[in-house]
DNA sequence: CGCGGCAATATTGTCTGACAATCATGAGGG
DNA sequence: CCCTCATGATTGTCAGACAATATTGCCGCG
């Protein structure tokens, strides 16, 4: 009797119909192609993307569990709309988990680790001096990836991919000038340096107020950001 | 052109088919009919409980997603297992998302939260003086609950819920003893007495360190209590 | 003229049946 | 004893159908 392997992964592990219908609609929420409170309707979308309904109803269900898109009964699915307070309450909570994940990250760097962000922190001061925002947005994206994948804690991968995917629509309008970044960056060389000198609590109090401090910046903006 | 009332709540709500299914076997894993690593076959609980097998799917795919169930490509179904691992990882981030949680709490605690809270206190030192254990597992999960409520974020609510139902199975195993309890107690009153004070941030940093003592507790529990 | 109730319509929820894809298992060969 | 391959069981996906229900526009009433 051969032992069923339980390393977790599979031989193959070819995308799914579903998978291909999920990730194109995730594409289509991103790209704004469907704007929130725009209505799913499940034919149009079997119709377009060629596959049978219940493919389409179990993406749906996928986004639905994401948190990209909501569902109410015998009504069908709309792409999420965040209120002001949705995004307040996810600050909240980024603030606590990417703490934690730096704190968690700090107690067990290793080399490799460590040569990331040292090149993250060059790339991000690079990015500064070039006024290249748009570079720098996204390398600040990486840099937070980077604590919540190394802190070893699925569940903070978890819940930080749900909140980012949540938001990322926000993130994306998110209109960073250079004095923002001036911040941003000093907050930045403070979190690289208490990680890398080992000072686990104090990076995670860094990155706190760091995000305490983007969460009054999104909080200060129009209505009109929020819809 | 009447306007769609956007008030969130739907004129009827009864349970669907799905909901039905879906409670039926949260139920039975909760129950401990299912147990962790059990297979799942479609079409044995479709002839069991009587419904169609899109309906038995999508039960499944909501398990799922609150991380009641694991599936595999082509595979099926599973009642999800918990490692050590898992669980030290769940209780890092309870940590601090309950920190988080009473925080908030604290600073929009009103009058009736304050009566719940009295209420809930004088209920635990009774259990404690009874020696009645049953019942202070219970109360003490009533109020964990009572802060991630009461902090009026969604997203904690979430997240605690994911949490606590994938823990639920472990926590009722939890094997506490008298010693135990007055540890717990002096932990609760010390957390009580910041809440009521007002002292947010003491009443964090209290209940990190709360759970950090069920942590140390649970993992210091025997391998049989994993698998 | 505006408001509330009612029927028509569109869409979803669920069922049935079917077939292909694929994983785990067990037999057979090296 | 280990590796390879065919087999069977189960899931993934599709199509078609019907019932349930929420939304919408219409109608009558105040």
């Amino acid at each position: 009797m051969p032992k069923a392997d339980e390393l977790g992964i599979s031989p193959t592990e070819q995308p799914s119909s579903v998978e291909r219908a999920a990730a194109w609609l995730r594409e289509k929420i991103y790209d704004g192609d469907f704007t929130p409170g725009q209505r799913l309707i499940e034919a149009e979308l079997t119709e377009t993307i060629s596959v049978g309904r219940s493919t389409i109803r179990e993406a749906i269900r996928r986004l639905t569990a994401e948190g990209l898109i909501e569902t109410r009964h015998h009504y069908g699915a709309r792409v999420r709309r965040f209120t002001r307070s949705d995004v307040s309450s996810i600050y909240q909570v980024r603030q606590v988990i990417e703490g934690l994940a730096v704190r968690l990250t700090t107690h067990q760097l290793n080399d490799d680790g460590k040569a990331t962000l040292q090149k993250l922190s060059e790339d991000l001061s690079g990015a500064k001096t070039k006024g290249d925002i748009k570079r720098y947005i996204e390398l600040n994206g990486d840099l937070h990836d980077f604590f919540v994948e190394a802190s070893g804690n699925p569940f903070i991968s978890e819940i930080a991919a749900r909140l980012n995917t949540r938001i990322l629509r926000l993130q994306f309008k998110q209109v960073f000038d250079l004095d923002n970044i001036a911040i941003s960056h000093a907050d930045h060389r403070a979190i690289l340096n208490a990680v890398l000198g080992g000072d686990a609590y104090d990076a995670e109090l860094l990155m706190r107020a760091h995000i305490g401090r983007s969460q009054q910046q999104i909080e200060s903006y129009d209505d009109s950001f929020f819809q």
